[in-house]
DNA sequence: AGGGTTCGCCACAACTTTGCAACAGGGCGC
DNA sequence: GCGCCCTGTTGCAAAGTTGTGGCGAACCCT
């Protein structure tokens, strides 16, 4: 076993899902772990706390990934890992030249829980075998939900995620959406398999071991 | 401390010919290349050389391209890129399971699915047997989308893999080509054989399994 | 149980995306 | 220079998607 006395890991990532996943796995393996959801705070943090390893998403908002990497490496060597749901080689042969030591594909697998198949890199879904047709805003909705599931998402937040954008005025657009979702699925009523409402509160995908 | 700029590939392929294809490729991209023609030489130089990659034909003499995959695998992580003519999808799920990252076709297979027999030595495509005449480009995106069925491609991803560059700017260049790809293929407009749109997406090749 | 709030559901209109086809420019051989 | 094929652009119609408002039901709190 590595000896892990307490170093200091920088994970970059905008998804705070995947953020917190990562952090939860490095602490757990004795790190210290630091979180930047965007490339300026990465490369700030970076030349703060000086990690002994970062963990990178390439696909950040605003900084390509690419970029965060090199101006990070500009400054002194450290080790880089790239976070990545795209694993073209392209992608792979442009971030080991620009100084990443390993690759690591994000969770892109298809998700698949009670029922439900989610396969990203086709767009399709699933329920019990037999395919559904969804939108792209529908299907983002439900594979944001369906990422964490358990973990209940304002509308705000969804809009966050799913649209892009904060202003969320207090429409009724989320709950059109999945609304349409739900009829998609096949979804009953009173007793929704997949996407639960918390009432006051927002949306959530219905955790396997919730029981009705 | 590895040397950053010098990153190692490791290349796995009985065939001499596919294996200096991808050797001279990826040299010009400035790796420093390994090759290995058989498992047990694969695993060897494995432990060796360390490579930050690794690019793993499945059919080997002797030792199946699966079993190299976890032997090389239960060491330590590296990312394994799988390299076959097989495109069945029981082979894919099989090459995911023991931690492959990715699946490329081989550069000179010929694919043949669903009635579509693409020749990629001689650059030639038939459909149910009478040849079709393409254009170089029509070629590309036709292989690039035949290469991996089901994936959907956004515009911009096949505008970065057949043209080569990133900054795709909402033309509809795309669209073009694949309308015409279409009428030569003698696709329906309401029920297209080969090529599948996805709204708001992008395109993907239809699947065998893909009952519409 | 009552009142206010929140949510499910539906229909409709505005908007976006796509198919199709025609056209213009550029490269290449003749 | 001329014509041909390839490629990118544009316009229009069709198809598909998304936001809004209304109504009644469900929910929460007192």
């Amino acid at each position: 076993m590595k000896d892990v006395t307490q170093q200091t890991v920088l994970v970059v990532d905008d998804e705070e899902a995947i953020a917190e996943a990562v952090r939860a796995r490095l602490q757990s393996e004795g790190f210290q772990v630091a979180v930047a959801g965007d490339g300026p705070e990465a490369i700030a943090l970076c030349e703060q706390i000086r990690p002994d390893l970062v963990v990178l998403d390439l696909m950040l908002p605003g900084m390509d990934g690419l970029e965060v990497c090199r101006q990070i490496q500009r400054d002194r060597w450290v080790p880089v890992l790239m976070l990545t749901a795209r694993t073209e080689e392209a992608d792979k042969v442009a971030g080991f030249a620009v100084g990443a030591d390993d690759y690591l594909t994000k969770p892109d697998e298809p998700i698949d829980r009670a029922g439900l198949a989610i396969d990203q890199a086709r767009r399709t879904v699933a329920v019990d075998g037999t395919g559904i047709q969804l939108t792209p805003l529908e299907f983002e909705i439900l594979l944001t939900l369906a990422r964490t599931p358990g973990v209940v998402f304002t509308r705000e937040q969804l809009m966050d995620k799913v649209w892009g954008y904060r202003d969320y005025a207090g429409g009724r657009v989320v709950d059109s959406h999945v609304a349409r979702i739900r009829r998609k699925l096949g979804e009953d009523g009173a007793e929704p398999r997949f996407i639960r409402t918390v009432h006051g509160v927002g949306y959530a995908f219905r955790e396997p071991a919730e029981v009705p």
